[in-house]
DNA sequence: TAATATTGTTAGACATTTCTAATTCAGGGC
DNA sequence: GCCCTGAATTAGAAATGTCTAACAATATTA
């Protein structure tokens, strides 16, 4: 067995550490709520993020997280972090969309773009545009209205 | 059989309208080749197309994209143009690096995101920061490197 | 043309991901 | 303690996507 994480999987681990949050104890079914996809589904993922050490599972139980689940879940919110901070305060798109997007993209972003996609992040906020009044976020939000279809 | 494409029959079709386009006929070890895949596989994915209608395939034929399978492949070779012009020419990205990254994301970023995204290039390519001297893709060139690790 | 090399397909395997339907388990009520 | 209900699991199917190995078709070339 490989040990890294498919994007199915890495949904998976990332709404057991949300409900865990959340609820404390995370069951199948709060899973299957959550995830849109039926209890069996479930069970099969949970078995196959066991067996990779991602979780602590025994049949019937409430599941948890293992030290290297923690892990895993770090890389990946930080991403998501990342591209939903770009989506939302750089793209100017609202937050819900920029939430689920960020959900899909945090998948398929490679670590170097990430990273400089944070970087860029970081720029637009410091960059002022140098004439005191408007920053590129502001000069480009008024773009975006001025070219509305 | 749905009529979406997954990201790899997605690749696959890409790949074919490449080659067709730099040798004209599109054979399967030609496509192996370039997918870095098996001929098997190939000969997999071309019948999943075939049955899509994507393109035209005959066994030990070459084959050709239909009507739809070239206007499946207009949409994705827009969206790949648009990222790959976003990561190089904004996020100051390698040309060669910004091509394979975009061939991941096309299938990934959501048209609402990308059309968002292709206006957010459009207004950094026409923004000059209005202090005539630097646009913004000059003073992100130059806090990266006031900002190197 | 006949032998050979290349190219392409099939068959069969395995992993992933999902579903439905049947079964098993755990906790509460009696 | 026994039964029932709901929660969870298994079994079995299907689609995708890939591989290896065996086989078939095509091309080359002697």
């Amino acid at each position: 067995m490989s040990r890294k994480l498919t994007m199915s999987l890495e949904s998976y681990l990332e709404t057991i550490a949300e409900l865990q949050i959340k609820f404390g104890a995370v069951r199948t079914s709060d899973l299957a709520d959550e995830m849109g996809c039926k209890k069996s589904s479930v069970t099969s993922a949970l078995q196959r993020l066991s067996e990779k050490g991602l979780i602590n599972y025994q049949a019937y139980r409430p599941v948890t997280l293992t030290i290297e689940g923690h892990q895993a879940i770090e890389r990946l919110s930080r991403f998501h972090g990342i591209i939903e901070d770009f989506l939302e305060n750089v793209l100017d798109l609202p937050s819900d969309f920029s939430c689920e997007e960020a959900c899909r993209l945090e998948h398929s972003l490679s670590k170097r773009t990430i990273e400089r996609l944070k970087m860029f992040v970081d720029f637009i906020k410091t960059d002022t545009g140098k004439n005191k009044t408007a920053g590129i976020k502001n000069r480009f939000s008024k773009f975006l209205q001025d070219n509305e279809d």
